[in-house]
DNA sequence: GGAACTCGCCAC
DNA sequence: AAACGTGGCGAGTTCC
């Protein structure tokens, strides 16, 4: 990890400054109507020259105090929250600026700055910390190389845009299928997981899709069906796993729901959800209330642990008895948690370290082998399950040979307890290309 | 003037 | 009965 961070990345510091600068003048204009909006003046009113924007103490006190609107949801201090979910439910019209402004300021004063200010003549050298997390992961700083924007395209091309490798090379990405799934079923071995994650044609995501929505069919290329199954992956599976609860679940899969394409057939699922009387629509198709499918999700939670992964479901009451006794816990690759932990602590915690021991595991060793060959190509960073990697292009057909061969085979050979196939993704940028557009990459089997 | 705290948001 | 795991970090605010 040391030598990734020696190895370092290049930005383009002309660039940032630039970006910099524009994202400046769109915060302002973003600013000005903002200010020159009814909310904006009120605000004025009260705070005269002190008004600032970015002032959560500010913006809380003028929505719940002066303009007496409902609270969404409190903070962990009770206090009305005032983040995106809150604002995009008010009925005011003018924090739609607030909410741009938040977004382009996120990408100026996080990402650009640090950027900008962690760079030592055109290079920076992000740290991966292996002596901080409790689970045994690892973490970044300096410039934290973990949290780069990746999903919103906006966000995404603005920092990305300005990170490099060294010339005449390209990034390479490869990302772990599926570990903590995988890495989970080495811990419970429940059956049902285990054929999911054997059984190439069958699908989790998209089997807890269809009894999520109660769909007839299920059709992979079609982008409502793909949304829907998006939306049981990660508005349900993963929050089940991580401990969460079916009243969250179904607020979330009901978001997908309302903002889900057509489906195969044409129909839309709002439509067939209110049907089956699951979701009660106004004569506009508004939402007007969910509780049944609330209900609903209740039931299909009931059925994930106590049917569908009802090992799994016992192995959990087993390891969280255990830790109640023994007072720690002991991971598959040999470290040991201990302390007061709560229940869903105690079951994440095993399944977080060992997934990411298995990156640690494959990047010692390419690290060892790209030494040893004396590779052009370097290790230059991590993000838990990906490797990211600044290849020399003529050395990548062979890099590619040995990224795989040691993640998908050697490392599961070394430890015995990997009941399970592992996979990697490997995704490539173009030669000089910055860390943006990264495109599946081709193997010749 | 700096430390500590709060809130929010980015990643996996 | 209760209810999402791990981080880093910016900006504002409060306290010393």
């Amino acid at each position: 990890m040391a030598e990734a961070s020696h190895n370092g990345m290049r930005v383009d510091e002309g660039v940032i400054t630039t970006k910099i600068a524009e994202l400046t003048v769109r915060i302002d204009e973003r600013s000005n109507l903002l200010w020159a909006s009814p909310l904006g003046k009120l605000w004025r009113k009260i705070y005269g020259d002190k008004s600032n924007a970015n002032s959560d103490h500010q913006l809380r006190s003028i929505l719940f105090d002066k303009l007496h609107y409902d609270a969404v949801k409190t903070t962990e201090t009770g206090a009305p929250a005032v983040d995106y979910e809150t604002l995009a439910a008010l009925p005011d019209n003018d924090v739609k600026h607030l909410i741009a402004v938040s977004k382009l300021s996120k990408v100026r004063d996080t990402y650009l700055k640090s950027l900008a200010r962690e760079q030592v003549n055109g290079w920076i050298h992000p740290n991966f910390n292996l002596h901080l997390v409790t689970t045994f992961r690892s973490s970044s700083d300096h410039p934290n190389f973990h949290n780069i924007p990746k999903r919103d395209a906006q966000s995404r091309n603005l920092v990305r845009s300005v990170i490099f490798p060294r010339e005449g090379h390209q990034f390479m990405s490869a990302d772990f299928s599926g570990i903590e799934v995988r890495i989970a079923a080495c811990y419970h071995q429940d059956p049902t997981m285990l054929s999911y994650i054997n059984d190439p044609t069958t699908d989790m995501h998209r089997d807890m899709a269809i009894q999520l929505f109660d769909l007839k069919a299920f059709d992979k290329s079609c982008s409502g069906d793909k949304h829907l199954r998006q939306g049981a992956k990660n508005g349900f599976v993963f929050p089940q796993f991580y401990g969460d609860y079916y009243g969250n679940n179904a607020k979330i899969l009901i978001e997908y729901a309302r903002t889900c394409p057509d489906l195969s057939d044409g129909s839309k699922i709002l439509d067939q959800l209110s049907d089956k009387k699951l979701v009660k629509l106004n004569n506009d198709g508004k939402i007007v209330n969910y509780n049944n499918f609330t209900d609903h999700v209740r039931d299909v939670e009931a059925h994930f642990w106590g049917k569908r992964f009802q090992v799994y479901q016992e192995w959990k009451e087993e390891f969280y008895a255990k830790y109640q006794k023994n007072g720690y816990i002991d991971l598959l690759t040999g470290f040991r948690c201990s302390g007061v932990m709560n229940r869903n602590e105690v079951i994440n915690y095993p399944v977080q370290g060992s997934a990411f021991h298995c990156l640690l595991w494959s990047f010692n060793k390419i690290f060892a082998i790209s030494k040893r060959q004396e590779w052009d190509s370097r290790l230059v960073g991590q993000i838990h399950d990906d490797m990211i990697l600044d290849v020399e292009p003529s050395e990548l057909e062979h890099i590619v040979r040995i990224v795989r061969k040691v993640t998908c085979k050697l490392m599961p050979a070394n430890w015995s307890w990997i009941i399970v196939p592992i996979d990697i993704e490997i995704e490539l940028a173009g030669v000089d290309d910055p860390w943006v557009k990264l495109d599946k990459y081709k193997e010749d089997e």
